[in-house]
RNA sequence: GCCGCGGUGGCGGAAUUGGUAGACGCGUAGGUCUCAAAAACCUAUGGUGCAAAACAUCGUGUGGGUUCGAUUCCCACCCGCGGCACCA
């Protein structure tokens, strides 16, 4: 007898499967499925086991819907671009493209050996001119649409990337990638108009099959609000101030705050504060926006103007804070410090009238002077002080007030939006180039389609600057000529944010190499949506909500049949080092996917990735895991290579298997992967040295999709047609999954005392008469008086009766 | 602070239209085989009481509640993880 030696087997039929190209679809026969990973950013770290727990699960869900006769879409590609290659050819001096490739290279190698049926002859790059062509032929179509456009506007600056990053790459005030604080900065750049997709962005997760996590990430990141905007007018001025609030208690507003940036804030201030506006202004730009935010101590100083408050008749006098933030609401607030924290606490420090407009359920309509007697959004208490409002409902005031101020013109309804426009100019080489133009005479003008892809050249010191790194190249700046005027232009230097890449790369699998169109639109009617989505989290508000902005863009423009891109997704759980903790190269912790697969093979590494816990939860390592599937494996490769089979299985042993193939139609379709490998042990478990042949060969199809060597392997050994990954999924008898007898729990006052075996027809009276007679139980209820539950199949309970 | 998810043996976990808690695996202990070790196989394995079995008893973060019966439902709280965070 062989003994189970996986590197053997599996390079042996890795190699197979290549020659045979097993894994590649041509063309839709009867139903798709389309089965996508989160394409990797292919870095020089290679694979590590979190992306292999991911990577396992789809391919599992893959070949399993092969089997179930559906045409699989499942492809593999690079999320190339990006500032980690670029990163590290600045401190190496070696060109992005070369360790990027080299990068490719590596994890191709790592995912054949996992033994992933990957397409790969639909593999994509977005580095390469073939795909970036179609990624700048998107930019011109938002362009086209007013949907892409160039502002001058406070954005985040990374000082050690030296670019700007999207408000979703700026996390906790530091920049995504190298972590640095970010900074404020006043610049022109591109954006792409999402938030005019905000409302759709929304109402559209209803259709989808998402964690709820997800969908909550992206509502609240999304952030609609309704409220009402209040127009101030200003005492000996002209001007006039806009003030958003949800939630307005206006009896109570004694005052209204600016934000630094506020455009109002030199004109109104008056001559004799001048002075200390402008060293408050300036004290403010010294700071991060994260710095401001971090301390909630208030600062602030006063314009020297005022308001007037409609209702109260009061002048109220005008301030500038950083507490109230340029680019929410309106940027300017009224402060209603009775009733609003930050407002309380303004005006405590201010020395600001506290009018109390509310009674809480404490009755206490003392004057208001410590936080705890702030009424906020969504107490509860009565209006009081607030002429026509007195004794009404918190909220029904706050109602009442909304409609009272569009009656009298002085507010209007308006609904506001957390998320903001989708910054994609980057100061950097390793992207796709922006494809515009500018010239003095006719300004920006769009690079004809005929012109693309504008190629990324290559004589570049990609240093970073702070300029982008394009502008001096001779190759990319060569003879640009204005399309309007025929005069001299010159090309936008910046390149794409990479997340502009990623936003539409899954339409592009389904025609990767068409040269004529980002993708033919037959074919993406055919494959697209994707089915089932799979890859972390950590992409809520950035890949996620920015690639169904695109496809919507896309829908509306008719190009693509469908306005959501992805209709079930799931995320893995991060898998954490041994010690329970995130792996981290300077914690030591990290588990290479390499060593576990030249220990046991890679049968074994995929089946363990699984059988950790949940797919989707946070689990740890267990160095000793593996160990488990090992043996498991071992025990199958010893039944079927000494072919100990019986010429019939018994009938206990074909039930068994109904139902093993019932738990794992279900199991998989429901990505519960660890329960269907624990029954597939179990099975074997069970069914020792009782298995006839056919029932051999259903057990083996119903392992291939979690260890596609050892089975295909064994399936040769016992002589089934090549290759198992080509058969048909076994179906099951619902009947034979059926059991004659079940066993029923006998329990006094809810407790366990007894069981025992009846056939499935028994009636009630015959199985309470059954249990009763049982001599423990006898004796336990004797002299009792007591009634019986009885659940069918499942309990008897004696209750003793009063 | 707000939102979301979770808390079950020594460890990863299983079981929810409420019905035998601990499947499956790891680890541990004992045994078989071996000169020996590894591998493999067999047995045991939630705690406590008992020499042991039988048995009893406690047991799913804590405290209450509903129910014949609660890991599962309800209320209050504690702890851990993730996200958002002066959003007006």
């Amino acid at each position: 007898m062989k003994e189970y030696a996986p590197a053997t087997i599996e390079e042996k039929w890795r190699t197979r499967w290549k020659k045979d190209h097993l894994y590649t679809v041509s063309h839709l026969k009867g139903d798709k499925k389309y089965i996508l990973d989160m394409f990797p950013y292919p870095s020089g770290a290679g694979l590590h086991v979190g992306h292999v727990e991911g990577y396992t699960g789809t391919d599992v869900l893959s070949r399993f819907y092969r089997m179930r006769g559906f045409t699989v879409l499942h492809p593999m590609g690079w999320d190339a671009f990006g500032l980690p290659a670029e990163n590290y050819a600045v401190k190496t001096g070696i060109h992005p493209s070369e360790t990027t490739q080299k990068a490719i290279v590596t994890f191709t190698k790592q995912m054949q050996a996992m033994g992933f049926s990957y397409d790969w002859s639909k593999e994509l790059g977005t580095h390469t001119p073939a795909y970036y062509r179609w990624t700048q032929w998107l930019f011109l179509i938002l362009y086209k649409k007013g949907l892409a456009y160039r502002a001058k506007a406070q954005v985040n600056w990374c000082p050690s990337c030296k670019t700007v990053l999207a408000n979703e790459q700026v996390v906790n005030g530091e920049c995504e990638r190298c972590h640095s604080l970010v900074i404020q900065k006043d610049m022109e750049q591109w954006f792409f108009r999402i938030t005019a997709y905000a409302e759709r962005l929304l109402q559209d997760l209803e259709k989808l099959d998402w964690p709820n996590s997800t969908k909550l990430g992206q509502i609240h990141w999304i952030g609609k609000s309704e409220g009402i905007t209040i127009t101030y007018t200003i005492d000996g001025s002209d001007q006039t101030i806009e003030c958003f609030t949800t939630w307005p208690t206006n009896w109570g507003a004694s005052f209204l705050v600016l934000a630094p940036e506020h455009h109002l804030v030199q004109k109104i201030t008056t001559q004799s504060e001048k002075k200390a506006v402008d060293a408050y202004l300036s004290e403010v730009q010294m700071r991060s926006e994260s710095q401001r935010i971090k301390s909630r101590e208030k600062t602030g100083v006063f314009t020297g103007s005022y308001a007037l408050n409609q209702v109260t008749g009061k002048k109220i006098p005008i301030w500038v804070s950083d507490f109230v933030i340029a680019h929410v609401g309106t940027g300017a607030i009224q402060g209603c410090p009775g009733h609003d924290m930050r407002d309380f606490e303004f005006a405590k420090k201010f020395n600001l009238p506290i009018p109390r407009v509310v009674v809480g359920e404490d009755g206490d309509t003392s004057e208001i002077e410590s936080p705890e007697q702030v009424l906020e959004k969504g107490q509860t208490g009565k209006m009081m002080n607030s002429d026509f409002l007195d004794g009404m409902e918190y909220s029904a005031g706050i109602q009442k007030t909304k409609e009272y101020f569009v009656e009298k013109g002085w507010g209007k309804l308006v609904v506001n939006y957390k998320l903001r426009d989708w910054l994609v100019s980057r100061q950097r080489y390793w992207g796709a180039p922006i494809p515009m133009l500018f010239c003095d005479k006719c300004g920006w003008q769009s690079v004809a389609d005929s012109d693309l892809p504008v190629k990324l050249p290559n004589d570049v010191d990609f240093k970073p600057t702070g300029e982008s790194p394009l502008v001096h190249s001779q190759e990319f700046n060569k003879g640009i000529i204005c399309p309007q005027c025929g005069g001299k232009a010159r090309r936008e230097a910046d390149t794409m944010d990479t997340f502009v890449d990623s936003s539409w790369y899954y339409m592009r699998f389904a025609d990767p190499n068409n040269a004529e169109h980002f993708a033919d639109k037959e074919k993406l009617r055919q494959w697209l949506p994707v089915d089932m989505y799979v890859g972390g989290a950590e992409h809520t508000v950035l890949h996620l909500l920015y690639s169904r902005f695109i496809t919507k863009v896309l829908y509306d423009e008719g190009y693509v049949t469908f306005d959501e891109p992805f209709v079930s997704l799931r995320h893995p759980g991060t898998i954490l080092g041994p010690d329970g903790v995130r792996m981290s190269k300077s914690r030591g912790n990290v588990i290479n996917p390499d060593d576990e697969v030249s220990k046991f093979g890679a049968d074994t590494v995929r089946m363990y990735e699984l059988f950790m816990g949940p797919f989707k939860d946070m689990k740890p390592w267990s160095t000793s895991g593996g160990q488990g599937l090992y043996r498991f494996l071992k025990k199958v490769w010893n039944i079927y290579s000494n072919q100990a089979f019986v010429k019939k299985s018994p009938e206990r042993i074909e039930k068994l298997l109904h139902k093993l193939i019932q738990k794992m139609t279900k199991d998989i379709a429901a990505l519960k992967f660890n329960t269907a490998l624990a029954a597939l042990m179990e099975f074997v478990n069970n069914s020792a040295n009782q298995l006839d042949k056919s029932s051999a060969q259903i057990f083996l199809l119903l392992l291939a999709p979690f260890a596609p060597y050892i089975t295909e392997e064994l399936w040769e050994t016992i002589g089934g047609p090549y290759s198992i990954h080509s058969q048909s999924w076994p179906p099951f008898d619902e009947e034979k999954t059926k059991n004659s007898t079940s066993v029923l729990a006998i329990q006094i006052n809810g407790k366990l005392r007894a069981t025992m075996q009846v056939e499935s027809t028994v009636t009630e009276e015959e199985a309470c008469h059954k249990a009763l007679s049982i001599e423990k139980i006898q004796k336990l209820v004797q002299n009792i008086k007591t009634r019986l539950i009885y659940v069918p199949g499942k309990v008897i309970n004696i209750v003793t009766v009063e």
